[in-house]
DNA sequence: AAGAGGGTTGGTTTA
DNA sequence: ATAAACCAACCCTCT
């Protein structure tokens, strides 16, 4: 056995062989052999959401990494190993006598306590821990600490403090060759995962296979596919890996024009096939393009392209520091960055479907309460893409096919769920996205749906989108929305953004009928839109005006033991409903108040009759929270 | 210290 | 057709 260091790189969200600061770092100890490795990680699979086309895109990400390990060294692969990290470690330390272990720096909460944990048992084993940053532009951690232990919450102080940690680090350039790997013996026990809950049971149909034995089926520690992960293919034509990434970047820098002025702002949420914008963000997420080849690949166009070269925050660039801000405000936090309960910096607001809170833990849990059904079917009508505005629709349907829509689109249908229409919780918004996201970055998108929900970041809440003009102003013919929403593609573009407005003759022209609540799936009809969009907005404002009045955050005892909402009686405003422990007082008034607000189970069987009665005016809920 | 100005990305009406 | 003014008015930073 050849002497000298015996490393496991350990593979995370960093797919890549350019540009990694840890897998340089671990190239520096002259490894007498080295493991390129993935763990497979019960906590992806079952406890955090995940749809079938990020799995797919991981998938592309391993494999091509893996054969780009095997083109150095063709003893060589990625290595996957089907046991969570906490308790594979310790066993692998001692089986392939390991010395160090190298890995990337991950910020992001759950990570944080997963490495702890992983570092803890190195520490036992004797085994020593290298690992370095290298996700983001500056280390989350310096940034913060430069930012005197505080979240960044805005673009200056995310480049102020990101100054005084010092340069942005220059790329470093892929290995040329890697150590062989050692024996890889795997003659003990596999400790099972726990998969309950199991938040993904939905999608896993095809029979969960994904640690039936530790190095796979065929004990050659080959890459997971779909139909081992018990799923059935997925529907994103957008595919992952390091080498696609790189070409992609290499398209994108060979258009000067477009690298230096690209204006965030100005790219149309309404374009496809291709998109404005650049889709790096998937390739980002999982390490498979590095933030600062990307920043400085651009960063040389726009020097060069002098004068007339867009700025900071609406050019290229700038978007790369916003992901950095919300990178550094996650590390600050933790876990309660990524919900309303505990989180200092982020607005309480009585949003309906509120998500349920570990008293214990002071964390989420996964569930919601159903304050009111109305806001329930809202929610599900706004996910499945069937709310009756087609550029609603068109933006959640692409979503879910493609797990991938524009900017600005994801804006609007935040808005909609949230301040400007639903007065839903952010959380249950910023739980689809987690889970269709191929871009999914928990920090990101926790931050993005606080920015649009006016709970942190942003403010303005009389800046509303409408699900009307908003898609014109781009696409005033509708090809967006032709595309997504075929039943309308044969509309008239005068009605194609409030298709419920065509005449019956032009409908019928169109092959279309504007009818229901989206309850069917009919060819040819497409359901009426599911509120009055001006009277919600008209409401939504109102209830804002009230919460930033109230002036309650996350981590207030009022907001967590619920007294909240003695600063909220009397007031007309759209508000959460009571629910549950709430409900003995409720039920005692329920005959003679509203029926279609009623507490009921999962109401998919609303009828007609009781919707017109819940259409969300404020009178009616004013005179409710006055019986309270 | 009060007030102006800025804040990646609104909508509608009027000139 | 484009641009400015208005809507009703948020928070934070800077001077």
């Amino acid at each position: 056995m050849a002497t000298g260091p015996r490393v496991i790189y350990w593979f995370r969200t960093d797919l890549r062989l350019h540009d990694s600061p840890a897998l340089a770092a671990a190239l520096a100890l002259d490894p007498a052999v080295l493991w390129p490795i993935f763990t497979w990680d019960p906590h992806y699979v079952y406890r955090a959401r995940g749809g079938l086309n990020r799995w797919q895109f991981l998938l592309d990400c391993q494999n091509d990494l893996s054969e780009s390990i095997t083109k150095l060294n063709s003893r060589s692969k990625l290595f996957v190993l089907r046991e969570g990290p906490q308790t594979l470690f310790p066993k692998l330390f001692k089986a392939w006598k390991v010395t160090h272990l190298v890995f990337e720096k991950d910020t992001d909460a759950y990570a944080r306590e997963r490495d702890e944990v992983v570092m803890r048992a190195a520490s036992e084993a004797g085994v020593e821990v290298i690992v370095k940053s290298g996700r983001t532009l500056w280390d989350s951690d310096a940034v913060v600490a430069k930012h005197g232990g505080k979240p960044t919450m805005s673009i200056s102080q995310l480049q102020t403090a990101g100054a005084k940690v010092g340069p942005i680090a220059k790329p470093i350039p892929a290995p040329q060759s890697l150590p062989n790997p050692g024996e890889m013996p795997v003659d003990f026990g596999q400790t099972p995962p726990e998969t309950e809950p199991d938040f993904n049971a939905e999608q896993r149909t095809e029979g969960d296979a994904a640690y039936a034995k530790i190095a796979g089926p065929e004990g050659d520690f080959a890459i997971e596919t779909m139909e081992e992960l018990g799923f059935p293919p997925a529907s994103t034509p957008h595919r992952g890996g390091e080498t696609r990434a790189l070409g992609m970047l290499e398209e994108i820098l060979a258009d000067k024009k477009y690298t230096a002025t690209f204006e965030k702002p100005k790219t149309s949420p309404a374009a496809f096939e291709p998109q404005s914008t650049t889709f790096m963000s998937p390739f980002l997420h999982f390490g498979a393009l590095s933030v600062r080849e990307f920043y400085w690949r651009v960063r040389a166009v726009v020097d060069a392209y002098g004068k007339g070269a867009s700025k900071v925050p609406e050019s290229l660039l700038g978007q790369l520091l916003f992901r950095d801000m919300y990178f550094a405000a996650h590390a600050a936090l933790g876990y309660s960055f990524t919900q309303t309960a505990n989180n200092p910096y982020c607005r309480f607001i009585p949003w309906h479907l509120p998500s349920k809170v570990d008293a214990k833990t002071g964390l989420v849990t996964g569930e919601y309460h159903v304050d009111s059904t109305q806001a329930d079917e809202w929610f599900r009508r706004w996910k499945y893409g069937v709310t009756g505005f087609p550029w609603i629709d068109a933006l959640m349907r692409q979503l879910r096919e493609e797990g991938w829509i524009h900017h600005l689109g994801r804006h609007s249908v935040a808005c909609f769920l949230t301040r400007g229409g639903c007065y839903i919780d952010w959380e249950r918004g910023c739980e689809v996205f987690e889970e269709w996201l191929l871009d999914h970055e928990p920090a990101c998108n926790a931050g993005n749906w606080q920015w649009l929900s006016c709970t942190a970041f942003f403010s303005q809440y009389f800046r509303c989108y409408s699900p009307v003009s908003f898609g014109q102003k781009w696409d005033k013919q509708g090809a967006y929305v032709r595309r997504w929403v075929p039943e309308l593609k044969d509309l008239d573009a005068k009605y194609i953004y409030e298709p419920w407005k065509a005449p019956l003759p032009d409908q019928k022209k169109a092959g279309v009928r504007v009818t229901g609540r989206g309850e069917t799936q009919e060819r040819g009809v497409y359901p009426k839109p599911m509120f009055d969009f001006n009277e919600r907005r008209t409401a939504c404002l109102a209830a804002m005006k009230k919460a930033y009045e109230v002036g309650l955050h996350g981590n207030d005892d009022k907001v967590l033991d619920g007294s909240w909402r003695k600063l909220f009686a009397g007031q007309d405003t759209e508000m959460m409903d009571e629910f549950e422990s709430d409900q003995g007082e409720r039920a005692d008034h329920a005959e003679d108040d509203h029926p279609a607000v009623k507490a009921e189970p999962t109401g998919d069987e609303i009828t007609p009759a009781k919707r017109s009665a819940d259409e969300g005016s404020a009178e009616q809920h004013a005179d409710k929270k006055q019986k309270f």
